[in-house]
Order: C-alpha cells, then sequence, then structure tokens
DNA sequence: CAGGTAGGTTTCCAAAAGGATACTACACAA
DNA sequence: TTGTGTAGTATCCTTTTGGAAACCTACCTG
C-alpha cells in the first residue's frame, strides 16, 4: 500500500467510498450477519430463505432479507424466484461470494487462537469474569 | 463449525459475545478503523500517536484513543509511555496482533479483485455511476 | 507571561445499524 | 371458512458507532 506516514486516497467502487482496498473488502462482507451468510452457503450448492433463517436463529427477517439483497447486489450470491405458492426463494454464491470463504477461514482459525489465548466461556454462564464486569 | 442447519452456541471470551469464532475476530479487528491501524503497523518497529494520526487525517482523536485502547486490551498491541515531555507514547503489535497480518493482506487482495471486477473511481469526481444514484 | 506541543479526556450530538411488530399475497388443506 | 406456509414490506423504535469541539496537563521557548 503506502509507506508509512503517506495518507491514501479515497476511492470510490459500487457506491462504497474507502481509502485502501481493505476498507472496500470490510464494506462488502463486514458487519453482524454476511459472514455467517456466506460462511453457511458455502458448500452447498443452494439454500432458501427458510433454511437460512433456521440456521441462524438470532436474525430477524427484515435483516436477513436485507442483508442478501447487498450481497446479491455486490456480486457475491444469486437470488432465484421460483414461481411457485408458496414462494420459493433460493441463494447460491458465486464464484466471487466463494473467494472470500478463504479469509473466513483464516478469520476462524484466528478465532480460535484468540479463544486458545484468553479462555472462552458459555454466554449465560455466569462466572468470576462476567462478575467483575 | 456446524453442519448445515445447525445453529451455534453462544460463547464468550474477553467479554465479547459471539456465536462462533469469525464472529469473534470481527470483534476483534472489525469496524472503521481498527483494521487501518494494524495495518499501518504491520512492518514498523513502533509508532508513535501523532504518526498514527498522520497516516490516517479522517480519525479524530477520540476515535484513535479508543481503538488503540481497544486493541491494547485485547492483546493486539503494546501502548509504551515514555516519561517526557512533551509527552511520548508508541505502539507496537504483538505478536497475536501481527498473526491478523496475512488476514488483512487477503482482505487486501479480495479488494482488489473487486475493484477489477466492477472498477473503481475517485471520489469527489462525479462521474456517470454518481450522477445516477 | 503568552503560546506551543503531545497525548489525551469530556460532553454533547448525529448517523447508521439493528430489531420488534404488524401487515401482505397466494394457494392449498381441513 | 378459517388456518397454514413462504417470502417478503412497512413502520417505528432502540442501540451502537462515530464525530466536533472544548478542555486539560506539564513543560519548554521566546
Amino acid at each position: 500500500m503506502s509507506e508509512p506516514g503517506t495518507p491514501c486516497s479515497r476511492k470510490r467502487c459500487l457506491g462504497k467510498e474507502y481509502s485502501c482496498s481493505m476498507e472496500l473488502s470490510l464494506a462488502v462482507i463486514g458487519g453482524k450477519w454476511k459472514p455467517l451468510i456466506v460462511w453457511h452457503l458455502r458448500d452447498i450448492a443452494a439454500m432458501r430463505f427458510s433454511a437460512l433463517r433456521r440456521t441462524m436463529p438470532a436474525i430477524t427477517q427484515k435483516m436477513l432479507t436485507q442483508q442478501l439483497r447487498e450481497l446479491e447486489a455486490d456480486g457475491l450470491l444469486t437470488r432465484t424466484v421460483f414461481a411457485e405458492v408458496p414462494p420459493r426463494v433460493e441463494y447460491a454464491l458465486t464464484d466471487l461470494g466463494r473467494g472470500i470463504v478463504p479469509i473466513l477461514e483464516s478469520l476462524c482459525r484466528f478465532g480460535r487462537e484468540f479463544e486458545a489465548r484468553f479462555g472462552v466461556e458459555d454466554a449465560d454462564a455466569p462466572t468470576a469474569t462476567a462478575a467483575v464486569r
């Protein structure tokens, strides 16, 4: 990228403003849900809306719809509507979308390294650490 | 991680709640500034506060301080205060912090791939694409 | 004594992200 | 006729994140 001390220039791609390619990537796959969505689609041909909801019980319908549309607009996945009743809509990763799976795997590894270093607890299990906070 | 269709369980590490290691990583290095800070420190022994500010002109003092403290609390960097006047404080990546540099490099590569696919413009340069929005 | 310098903190505020709830359309089943 | 399932919208609200501006400290220089 740039030499230490040199600021980057502002750029724009698909409506996202950023100063370096890394920021752009974070705009594309960052946020609370997008990495999870891509992760769940990573080695499956396609998945329908309701199946995705079941794998992510904490997401609301609105958020899932919204995130899926953004991922589609950014070319990371395809959305296929079947003209059936009840409705059927299937989502599948594109090649571009599959390109970020290795990054998510690295993130997973780092997360586990982090857990190994600092320890993990079960949430909702009040422990010494939780009590201190 | 889990089989398709199986939700993950809630965990906690260093006060952060998450459902899978990937989410934990994003809690640690996600956000608008942290990746940039780590990036600027990536191949330099140490850097002082004012130098970091110069490389990231858009960040405010408050945000830089806050993000640096969080990165320190998560063990990604060290903060060294020199008892001098005017004050001098230096920040340096730890081994743990250096561990995420390869991930940031992957993000950079993906970002460039994304740019290549969809095209980049200079921000503040009103173009056809900008006019359409 | 005024002004500058480095690295902050504090207060207040705006914007963005995320979420709860209610509503829709359509076909079919009981 | 009422209910069920799917994939949504629409509205309103709360929480989180980010930011602007002022203030602070401790010393040094002119």
